[in-house]
DNA sequence: CCACAACACTGAAGCGCGTTAGTAGAGCGC
DNA sequence: GCGCTCTACTAACGCGCTTCAGTGTTGTGG
């Protein structure tokens, strides 16, 4: 059994099970009464006897009845759930996850999760989330162009997180990339940094905006003649081929501003790997503060993303459009800030 | 706008949507046929004129429809979903759904994926799914006892990956964690080490297995006086606890076998920071090869599943058991191997 | 010219539930 | 005894779809 066929043994039989789930019918004929009062006392509805109550609600636990959501669905015209796209290898995804689903649970909302994986794109999974009848859509990290946003947006309240587009008729929720990365340029500068790179992480959310402000803080500190962006991905990988880019120079930069943590940490990999010392040599900046930065020796200097507070926002932006129907489109931008950890020192000497 | 309120900004006004989702009968009328036909021709059954199958279709394009999932599995009577259990920042389940959705697309199932997450237990992960009516359960890393599970089992196909049950009555797909750990010990002693501390996981997926097979891996080579096991989890920070733990001791081990990758991690980062030298004088080896052990200076020595296979079967066993209504339940083992990196090397010489 | 099949299509029932309108009976005041 | 209100409950419709059992029309062979 090296790395063929794998073994396959028979294990004992499972029951014949009935595999027949109870509905509504069966714990009404079960109670002798009109499915409809069942219907009223499992949704907490005056209209009962306390005793058939006390009845009703026995005999559906004992049956194992569980609504079925399909049918609530159809009955009630609405589904009581929020769709979230989410990019599955994206650590900041996951950040954002956990806060999401309190918050939903908070208001009375399922969440149902679709995942973008190499090999299933954004309206695969975004398409899986409209046949299932979400009311709104929470898209973490979309990559869409605005027509498609729009199309989105026209169907079903749509909530853009961790980008902005400019003029569209959707909410937003993401942070301040701007202040984030005029922070850690303005700390590298203060450092004594001047040769500052930037990768970039090409139309991933929020790429476009810190390329900007990248660009910006560049210019106000009159380093117009050191900007660079190396065009890259918010991946390992992408980090790793800046990280070979750079090594194949003459000469390297004395900083470098990642796309994201992901790529941060390729590209020290690749840096270290290359016998350069990191912050020694090259000081690293990363972006999200996604929970790997803390760990490992890796101990990054990075932009802090309040993962917390943009679920819980992207919630609450969803939910309120979906039931106050308001008609303008909002933005909500949440603070972001360097964290300083220790990928980042003073620049070294000039040779 | 520090770290106060977020800022709110209005950015114009969404339309007046319509909102109203098309349904069958918009498209039928349309096309001024009815219902059923507009039906067979969407689901590409026989039974309808060249002529009108075009123009249906090429109507239902114009409005947009999307067929109502809900309403579908009302009506067929099932729903072709798979529901997927995930630990939603267990890197290795990440793994295993991009293996998991391509083949259950390919099999013609829908894939429901619901996280646990602190706060979300397992039961509520799974509720959800069962509320949507999953013909199948993909329980990733379930660390739900033997009850639960078969009452699991008996409303729904379930199939159990990463752990095994004996005697279980459902269907598991994991890798022989014997194997791979008994390679690991092996691969240690060989070197020349004799101290060789497990840190365990707990209940979590697949924990029992490699506890046991690192007793008796230890035993088989005459080191049972040096077999030790520290309590842990398959999280950074139980591996940042272990680490403090054995340097707050006298005598460190010279290697440690660590529950999964990001237990590692945690270990190697918390034995840094202490001083001490990973390999130099404490051999770390991991669990999963999740893609990060590639990745940065940790370079990590880790025992191997492969996630797509074990996602791939998972699937089919899934759909297997759907669709012949198997009997027997059964347990696919894969095979797992060790992948020698950077964290492991010779023992230090003993003082 | 009739029987019969093949084709293109339709009507109606029903999936499991929520909801609206309604009923039957008890209690009460006068 | 009448009208009224409450309480405790039920019948029936419809959500959007699939499916089963047809219907009507045309073509074919004898």
């Amino acid at each position: 059994m090296t790395n063929g066929v794998p073994s396959q043994r028979e294990v004992g039989s499972s029951s014949p099970a009935p595999r027949n789930r109870p509905t509504m019918d069966d714990v009404a004929s079960q109670a002798g009464v009109s499915r409809t009062l069942v219907s009223l006392v499992l949704r907490g509805k005056p209209g009962a006897g306390a005793e058939t109550s006390k009845r009703i609600l026995r005999i559906a636990d004992e049956l194992g009845y569980r609504p079925d959501s399909a049918a609530q669905l159809l009955a009630r015209g609405r589904s009581r759930a929020l769709g979230v796209m989410m990019n599955v290898d994206q650590p900041f995804h996951v950040d954002l996850i956990k806060a999401i689903y309190p918050e939903a649970e908070r208001l009375g909302y399922d969440v149902l999760l679709s995942a973008t994986t190499p090999g299933r794109d954004e309206r695969k999974a975004v398409g899986a989330l409209l046949d299932h009848r979400c009311e709104a859509l929470i898209l973490l990290g979309s990559s869409a162009d605005a027509a498609q946003l729009e199309r989105y947006s026209a169907g079903v309240p749509t909530v853009l997180v961790g980008r902005r587009l400019a003029g569209a008729m959707l909410d937003s929720v993401h942070t301040a990339e701007g202040k984030g990365v005029r922070q850690a340029v303005d700390y590298l500068v203060e450092l004594g940094h001047r040769r500052i790179v930037h990768i970039d992480g090409d139309r991933e959310s929020g790429s476009v905006d810190r390329r900007r402000a990248y660009r910006t803080a560049m210019r106000r500190h009159k380093l117009d003649e050191f900007i660079r962006v190396i065009p890259g991905h918010h991946t390992e990988d992408a980090g790793i081929d800046a990280g070979q880019l750079l090594l194949g120079e003459d000469d390297l930069p004395t900083a470098v501003l990642a796309g994201n943590d992901r790529c941060a940490f390729g590209l020290i990999h690749s840096l270290s790997r290359g016998g350069v010392d990191v912050p020694g040599q090259v000081s690293v900046v990363g972006y999200d503060d996604s929970h790997l930065s803390h760990l490992s020796q890796l101990d990054l200097t990075t932009v802090r993303q309040d993962a917390d507070r943009i679920g819980t926002y992207a919630v609450r932006s969803a939910v309120e459009r979906l039931e106050q129907g308001g008609l303008d489109s909002r933005e909500v931008v949440l603070d972001s800030k360097l964290v300083v950890r220790g990928t980042t020192g003073p620049p070294r000497a000039e040779h």
